[in-house]
DNA sequence: CAAATTCCATACGGCACCGTATGTTGACTC
DNA sequence: GAGTCAACATACGGTGCCGTATGGAATTTG
């Protein structure tokens, strides 16, 4: 427990943001309130940005690029099959997702925030197509062809997504049942790791 | 047009505070803000309700209405078979869904509402239980058994939020993208209505 | 050690909203 | 046609936030 004074950084600020994000949604960031939750004033807000937009536009950017190395780190450590990456790449986000930050759900309280902001809803956007386009070559190098990969990876990732919006669904429950469509749409036949 | 000063019922208030819900997220559903959208002053509004919370658990309660409601329709207005019934309910909730109130998306709004606030939390989680429940019955009259038919109805319905929040995604693609996937549930087996 | 710079605290005016209190207006009642 | 009541409008004090301005401690620098 670092109880001393070490001074803050921009960086510090934006991690606080996500958490204060995650938990009451995009009208929670807010300078003063933040402040508070980082026991300093909120004079040491405007020192390290220049007012509150000028936060949610880094918060943005940071987590555009976060969300992307996510993925070129499960491509390079992966070694196995399109297959097999497959497989990980849904056993992996069905469990922790991208909860980095704070701790919780900062990915889908993002997706929320592009609903109202088209600064965020361009992000998630990105960060989508991007995923989408990773996803969509796995299935090809299965063997699917073009229309239907693409199909597929919407179906697949859109599954996420919506499985975790579910309420009464255990992250045990998502696993299974994600890695069920993904059976499915592999043909159909078990495929072992 | 009806330009007339023909006063205001409170469910006018409600459908005014889901438009800007809609909108601005559950932050925008503020008295003074949708006074101006009615034009009229805030005076209107405490004449109506207690205060705002007391305007967003009608909100809550006219929603869990209204949205168990569209499923009984559904389920009296087909008189098809289950598997038609599945394909019915994948085609009319993947164009409209429930667009009703304002016109645009009330319903993601509601669930990241629930996100943020436990009242928009339990209402969710009541109307997916139902809606979830009704779906596994279909799958399970289709002669899927019962392990599967929850995690199937899961998928069903998770998908259809989840491709809801996918960005660069066209009312037919989601379509497209739902009836493969029922299909694929079913058996992989082009059933025609 | 004096000066500059970093990092933050405090104080201020302003705005948007909340909830209440009270005034106003039309319609309807007898 | 005086009284009642529904359906507002207006005015008020209070709070939380924004952005700025300015002051101060602590560290670094010449």
């Amino acid at each position: 427990m670092q109880e001393q004074k070490t001074p803050l950084s921009a960086t510090d600020w934006i991690q606080a943001a996500f958490r204060a994000l995650a938990k009451g949604g995009p009208q929670a960031i807010r300078a003063e309130a933040i402040a508070r939750d980082l026991k300093v004033s909120k004079g040491s807000f405007y020192w390290h940005f220049k007012d509150v937009p000028a936060l949610k536009l880094q918060m943005l950017e940071h987590w555009q690029r976060k969300a992307t190395e996510a993925i070129i780190q499960l491509v390079d450590n992966s070694v196995a099959s399109s297959v097999g990456r497959l497989h990980l790449l849904v056993e992996v986000a069905s469990t922790t997702d991208t909860s980095a930050y704070g701790g919780v759900n900062v990915e889908a309280a993002i997706r929320d925030w592009g609903r109202y902001d088209e600064h965020a809803f361009a992000a998630v956007e990105t960060v989508d197509e991007k995923r989408l386009h990773y996803v969509t070559e796995l299935f090809s190098n299965c063997g699917i062809p073009e229309p239907q990969s693409r199909s597929y990876s919407r179906l697949l990732y859109g599954s996420l997504i919506g499985l975790e919006a579910l309420s009464g669904h255990t992250k045990a429950d998502r696993k299974n049942d994600l890695l069920g469509l993904l059976d499915l749409l592999l043909g159909g036949n078990k495929v072992v790791n």
